[in-house]
DNA sequence: GTATGAAAATTATAGACAGCATGTC
DNA sequence: CTATAATTTTCATAC
């Protein structure tokens, strides 16, 4: 089907042919035409046959009607890609956003935008904050729908689903998912229409790979010549034939010692051909320069034309290893499931070479049919590639038969309603409460009546979880009124609104009258200790100094180990706990990184979490009217930057961290003052500041002094800490 | 007693959202 | 088809 049959806005018409899209795909043909009636649509296709756009028709419809609509994402990455993408619409005059936990569009409310790209825990604080637009949408876009599925995240999907619908009957709603088993039922759910289907605009082989041959899913078969091993041997197999190779494996560590194994031969095949372009060392100085033993392996790796992916690395290595796969100077890549599901970053060839994969519950366990649909789905480059192949690897002909018959031609799994589980109902049951959105058994019913749970399930089952949720609520000082009727407690409705779960505020709470000076470990523990910080593995052989930390120190704990339901996860938290006193030391970075065994990826997410939980207890404190707020404060301060209490006043500039902090210190620049009375020459005699930099944060502490006196607040009111009611 | 090395036992294991106020080389 | 790689401990053997 042609752009011009749609009938569109002849602008939004031109505009689509400005980015070269003149015809639609099939899935594209078969929807987008319900779409811009206004219908509710799940469409559940491969990844990378052109979902996103069947999203986007929907919002400028309503865009050009002078309506709202958000776009969700389940990534802060896939945030920033839809972002960037829908921003090409704003020549025809509508406004496009982007809200993230760690990133908003500049300008002071939403309420002026068009179009809203967000992740679906932000959309939910949204909800939560009962902005006023958000009356205002027409349409939402759920994309990867399925995700709905997952224990941890999944109920706030479809909290945000079922809250919208509740709150404005008429909204249209488009769910993209992933091809799964029942994703007929999703569309029955919305009223929706339904759409599957397997096209991809890429041709896809999949096959599995056994002694030297490839068995197709089409029948097909084909020899690959073996060189040294099986994986390097599809490896070469790919790159000698112009294409690049991305690899999935099940841990962190195989992810590097796979990549560190082929440099040498990786660096021979470049050696071959002409026209590969290496990885310059600018890139390499500027974006991969990282402290630690991991960050030094990947530039290695780098320069060798191979690269790996996981967690552990730092947002900024993460995004560069993107760009140069994307540029094709990293011909072979090693991922985690990172890649699976995340930016839209397509191989020629995709190796799936592991499909068990450790699961503390449950032990070494297959994974899904539907992550290696998704891992699979990576392979062949719209444009670029004449096909696309996903070879999984198997042992031997027994197991090659199992992957033909179970991931090949099986089916997908189904996904089924997470929201049942008592961390997720003690969370959304409060919420929803806090917004009042239910004030009585009865609302509360209705709102659940619209969930995936109660079409899937049973609605009574949910009802009965959801009292035992309340009754919780009710006994820890979060909602209050007895009978039909209840609602949230001053501090209920600021535990919703710090988007913190209900268990981790009563933990807070407890942390925030027992806090002393010295007690800062105990702190970190505690905050260590919450369901909304997942804790590193503290290792066997960490037990004897843990064990060591608890008896000579126990006079800085707040929780103690004797009360511990789990000695292995109390030792854990306390092992992170530790290793954020050091992070707010003057550790280098490199030594807690060995001293924990922990990558730079992991330093960074814990600290911004604890981060996140300190200024939540620093808000409930102030609440309370606890003497402890500002100190606690302080330290919150402190880990979102990793700086020591010393350090602060330097710190406190823009553009300084805790490198930067250090530096300037050691070199006697201790304070702003100390700066503001210096030149630009002088600070840029400190490594690691340029002239940009040094004129920004000379001015900022000069500024700064003139200011600093103006900035002292009043103490908070104390206020009732359990019976306090909402006005 | 101790050096050596192979075999056996043990250890460890993917990912990543949120508050709030603004922006480095 | 409830895995596997890396690391540490154990143990047999030779000197």
């Amino acid at each position: 089907m042609l752009v011009e049959e749609l009938h569109l806005d002849p602008e939004v018409a031109r505009t689509l042919r400005e980015q070269g899209i003149e015809e639609l795909y099939p899935t594209q043909s078969a929807t987008v035409p319900s779409v811009l009636q206004g219908r509710n649509m799940v469409v559940a296709v491969p990844t990378a046959s052109g979902k996103s756009l069947i999203g986007y028709m929907a919002l400028l419809r309503a865009a050009s009607m002078g309506q709202k609509g958000m776009y969700i994402v389940p990534l802060r990455a896939l945030a920033s890609e839809k972002y960037e993408e829908l921003k090409a619409y704003e020549q025809l005059g509508f406004r496009v956003a982007i809200s993230t936990g760690d990133f908003d569009s500049r300008g002071d409310s939403l309420a002026g935008y068009d179009i809203i790209v967000a992740t679906s825990e932000k959309a939910d604080s949204l909800l939560r904050h009962s902005a006023a637009w958000i009356s205002k949408l027409s349409v939402i876009v759920v994309d990867e729908i399925h995700l709905i599925n997952e224990p941890d995240r999944g109920p706030t999907l479809e909290m945000v689903i079922a809250r919208l619908r509740k709150l404005i009957p008429n909204i249209q709603v488009i769910g993209l998912s992933a091809t799964i088993k029942n994703s007929a039922e999703i569309a029955e759910w919305l009223d929706a229409e339904h759409y599957t289907s397997e096209w991809r605009p890429v041709e896809l082989k999949q096959g599995v790979y056994a002694n030297s041959e490839i068995f197709f899913s089409n029948n097909e078969r084909r020899a690959v010549r073996k060189i040294e091993e099986d994986v390097w041997s599809l490896i070469h197999d790919s790159l000698s034939n112009g294409g690049q190779a991305l690899v999935f494996v099940n841990t962190r560590k195989n992810c590097e010692s796979a990549a560190m194994k082929y440099r040498s031969q990786m660096r021979k095949l470049l050696q071959e051909d002409e026209d590969a372009e290496a990885v310059s060392d600018e890139e390499l100085q500027d974006d991969l320069e990282e402290p630690g033993e991991m960050s030094s392996r990947l530039k290695d790796c780098v320069k060798s034309g191979l690269a790996f992916h996981h967690a552990g690395l730092t947002n900024s290595q993460r995004r560069m290893v993107e760009k140069l796969f994307k540029e094709r100077k990293i011909k072979c890549l090693f991922a985690t499931p990172t890649l699976a599901a995340g930016i839209n970053l397509p191989a020629r060839t995709v190796i799936v070479r592991d499909l068990y994969r450790y699961d503390s519950q449950l032990g070494s366990t297959l994974i899904p049919v539907m992550e290696v649909k998704q891992m699979c789905g990576r392979a062949g480059r719209p444009r670029y590639d004449p096909y696309g192949e996903a070879i999984i690897v198997a042992k031997n002909r027994e197991m090659a038969s199992f992957v033909l018959e179970e991931y090949l031609l099986g089916d997908v799994e189904s996904i089924r309603s997470q929201i049942g589980n008592e961390r997720s109902l003690r969370n959304h049951v409060l919420s929803a409460v806090a917004t009042r959105l239910a004030n009585s058994m009865g609302e509360l019913r209705d709102f659940l009546a619209l969930t995936f749970y109660a079409y899937q399930f049973d609605l009574e089952a949910l009802e009965d979880a959801a009292v035992d949720a309340l009754d919780y609520l009710r006994t820890n000082g979060m909602v209050t009124g007895e009978g039909e009727e209840f609602r949230a407690t001053l501090f209920g409705k600021r535990v919703s609104d710090l988007y913190i779960d209900p268990k981790s505020a009563i933990t807070l709470r407890k942390l925030i009258s027992e806090f002393r000076k010295g007690k800062e470990l105990g702190l970190l523990h505690g905050i260590c200790s919450t369901p909304d910080m997942i804790p590193i593995y503290a290792r066997n052989s960490d037990s004897e100094m843990l064990l060591e930390v608890i008896d000579n120190r126990s006079g800085e704990m707040i929780l103690s180990f004797d009360d511990a339901e789990d000695d292995m996860l109390y030792l854990s938290e306390l092992k992170t706990a530790m290793m954020l006193k050091d992070w707010i030391g003057e550790e280098r970075e490199e030594s807690i990184l060995k001293r924990y065994g922990i990558y730079p990826g992991d330093l960074r997410n814990k600290a911004e979490t604890a981060a996140w939980l300190l200024y939540s207890a620093e808000e409930l404190a102030e609440l309370s009217g606890s003497e402890n707020a500002a100190e606690i404060g302080r330290i919150a301060r402190r880990v979102e930057k990793g700086v020591s209490e010393r350090l602060m006043d330097v710190a406190s500039l823009r553009g300084i961290g805790r490198a930067r902090a250090i530096a300037l210190f050691s070199r006697g620049f201790r304070s702003r003052g100390r700066i503001a009375e210096s030149t630009e020459e002088e600070l840029m005699r400190v490594p690691g500041i340029g002239a940009q930099l040094a004129r920004s944060i000379l001015s900022q502490a000069r500024r700064g002094r003139r200011t600093q006196e103006a900035k002292e607040s009043g103490d908070s009111i104390p206020k009732d800490w359990f019976f306090d009611e909402n006005s």
